[in-house]
Formats: C-alpha cells, structure tokens, sequence
DNA sequence: CCGGTCTAGGTTGTATACAATTTTATGAAT
DNA sequence: ATTCATAAAATTGTATACAACCTAGACCGG
C-alpha cells in the first residue's frame, strides 16, 4: 500500500490512559475512590496488564496512588491542596503569561469565540465542557510561552484543578464573569501590557481560589 | 505474630522504578538511548511484565518517551531545554524560597553540613555524589515551602535538571562556589530577608545555566 | 543504480495462569 | 462482647506464551 496515513492502530492501553484520566478528571473516579484491576479491566474491556500499565503511568502524572500489594486509589483531595495549587498556579501561569506577552501572542480570536461556546455550554448545564473551556483558554496562555517544560508543569497542575472544580462545583456555582475576565487578560497582552495582564491574571486567579474556598465552607460540613 | 515492623517486602516493580531512575539520572542511560525491553528485564533480573510498568511509571515523570509499537526511548535533551529548565526553576524555587523565608526556616547548618561533604567528593571526583549534595540543599527549600505541589513540581524539575548535568558536566566544570552561594541563601533565609535571598538564589541560578551554556558551547561541536 | 515488494527476525502488546499478599469471615477462648 | 488465631476469599504481582507489529535485508523489475 501506498500511503501509511492510517497511523498504526494505538494498542489498548494507550487510549485506555486517556479515558481512564479522563474518568479521573471529570470526578466519574472521584478523589480517594478504590480502583479495583479486575474491576475496571472488565469495564474497559481488556485483561488487567494494560490496565496496570495505564495505573502506573496516571501515578507517574500524580493523579493516582498505589500502594505495594493493596492497590491504587484516586489521590485524595484536601482543602489544603487548593490552596497550594492555586499558589503554584500563579507562579506557573504569571511566567507563560509574560512570556506570551512579550511574543505578543493574540488569544483575543480564539478567546472571544470560546466565550460564545460557554454562554450555550452554561444553558446547556453542561460542567464538564465549561471546565473544559475554561483550561483552554490557560492552555493556550501556556503553549504561547514556548517552554515547555513549563507547559507540562501546567498540565499536571491543570489536571488536579480540574479535579477541584468537579468535585466542589455544581451547575450554579461556576462564575460567568470568568470569560470576561479571559477577555481583559487577552486584550492586555494583545497590547503588550504584560503587568496589566499579570495583574488581572492574578485577581482573577485569586477569585477563582476564594470562590472555589468559599463553596467549600458552605457545602463542606457534609460527608 | 505480634510485631508488623517488617513492612511487606516490596514487589520487584518498585525497586525497579527507583533503580531505573537512578540510572536515568546519572547519565548510564544517557538522553536518546532506547530502552528494549528483553535486555532489560534480563539486566534486572525479572520479566517484562514489572519492567513494563516501570517504563510507564517513568514515562509519567517525563523521563521517558514510549512510541506506541516501537519501544521506549530515554528523553532526549536539547540545549533549548536547558534554557527552559531554569526559566521554569526560577520561577518555582524562587517561590518556594519565599515560602520558606516566611517560616524563617533555617537551612544553615544542614547547609553548611553538605559544604563539608561536597569537599570532600570533589576531592574524590565523585560527580554523581557532588549533584545529589546540591539538589539536596535545593530539596530542602522546596520541603520548607510546605506545598506538596511545589515540591512535586521542583522534584520534576530537577530530575531533568539532573541529567542535563550528567549530560554536559566532567570532573572539573563543577563550579566549587556553589556552596558559597547556598551558604549565602541560607544566611539571607534566615535572617527573614526575602528579597536578598531571592536575589542571590536569581544570580546563583543564572550563573549555573550560563555555566552548562558555556560548557556546552565549548565541547557540543562533537557528536 | 533506484524504487518497490516480500519475507525473516526482532521487538512490542496482551491474555492466561499461577504465586504471593492482603482482607474478610469464622470460631474458640477469655 | 472482645480478642486472638485460623481459614477462606479477594486482590495484587509476575512469569510464560503467543499474537501483532515493525525493521532490515534480499530480491526483482524498471
């Protein structure tokens, strides 16, 4: 045959590590949840040894935890770690925000359409492709900084923040002025302002913690 | 049996991931080299089963990249990584240096500790001993940060840090005042003066990057 | 020579089977 | 009841075996 455009058929365990961060992610596994090989090796469809690859590598990311002979869980979630991965976050994302700024990267397309996205994902109650939207906007915050070391270090960051959102928001919780924040950021590094963008980067991250912190105290004194 | 001390004798595949690191780290195996399976497992002495798995633990912690059908590389390193490493490590040790500069945390005596020990694996031309001494003083800021991320973040950091150096460094680049400069971190930290602090961990950084650039620069015209 | 096809050997991917370990259930003694 | 020891069940860890795939070299027509 001519053409190889039809890339070899991923195996098994290489889509299975997608849909099983996936699960992770938007709370299907919530934190602290048992993750039982036999289990889920049934639920994908396939024996436990991609299964077990797929389990290590999520560990290696830190989204899962094994312990020697007793299994994996979904790593826990503590008030504490939103604290501190908000405060890692700043320091990560102000970084790729300068860099971006002084590329003079233009987010202000891209931005504005995914603010249209949003307004039909929050009529159509729909948490995860908010969230979703939500990380691509930081995601392309990142890419535009051309580090990436940097950007992988936001990913993994991003990932546990998503664990966040989910399993401390609900439908009314998520704040819509955070697309119009998006805007500013996106205008501000258009016009090379990089500490004006810096600066409502950071507000907006700090809003973003005391929002999530705040519906944490309200809905925390339940199991 | 009334004691439990003898905490159940690891399963070969956590050994494996440490042992695998270990030697990704110091350059055995060097950026670039593939994995095969066979031999390893054969040169570890089990099957490729837990190997396996060590691979994708690996793969997680971005020091390994597996092609799908095509086996496991070492990740390579290019000279832009060098430079994206230690904008990024700036970024979150200085963080992490003003976190524990707020606790007054003091580092000087386990500081001036290892200045005693680097002599001597200068003297004896340990290099591997000499970058351990090193990142264990840059460790033990991250540890005083408090922030699990953050000390997530700069262990991966520094993983990639560790094997550029490996990669690029002999017997005599190792720059002797490093220990110098921690000693002069440390004092700052804990005198409870931040900007100084930060101000020379800035320096001490920039100086260490130019210095693997200059060396690289130097010798980098070989295959 | 150059480009392509085909085959053999090497390597990776995964199901099965079994060993090792932990967890749960059971029952006796206090 | 509570505690401890023991047996049964559940679960994890890994070796073996084989299937799937990739790679390199031989071969062939142009």
């Amino acid at each position: 045959m001519a053409l190889n455009l039809a890339r070899s058929l991923e195996p098994r365990s290489e889509g299975l590590v997608d849909a099983l961060r996936e699960a992770i992610l938007t709370g299907r596994y919530a934190p602290g949840t048992r993750l039982v090989q036999e289990e889920l090796a049934e639920a994908f469809g396939m024996s436990r040894i991609p299964l077990r690859e797929a389990l290590r590598r999520l560990e290696g990311e830190g989204l899962v935890v094994i312990t020697p002979n007793r299994g994996a869980i979904v790593r826990p979630l503590a008030p504490k770690d939103i604290v501190d991965l908000y405060e890692l976050r700043l320091a990560l994302e102000s970084l790729a925000l300068r860099r971006a700024a002084e590329r003079y990267a233009d987010l202000r397309a891209s931005t504005k359409q995914r603010h249209a996205q949003a307004r039909q994902a929050i009529a159509a109650r729909n948490l995860t492709a908010l969230f979703r939207l939500d990380r691509d906007f930081h995601a392309d915050i990142a890419a535009a900084s051309d580090n990436a070391h940097l950007v992988a270090a936001l990913g993994a960051q991003w990932s546990q923040i998503m664990r966040v959102m989910h399993a401390y928001f609900q439908a009314g919780d998520y704040p819509v002025d955070t697309w119009d924040d998006h805007e500013a950021i996106a205008d501000a590094v258009a016009h090379g302002d990089t500490d004006l963008a810096v600066q409502r980067l950071t507000k907006h991250l700090v809003d973003s913690r005391d929002r999530i912190l705040a519906t944490l105290r309200a809905k925390g004194n339940r199991p």
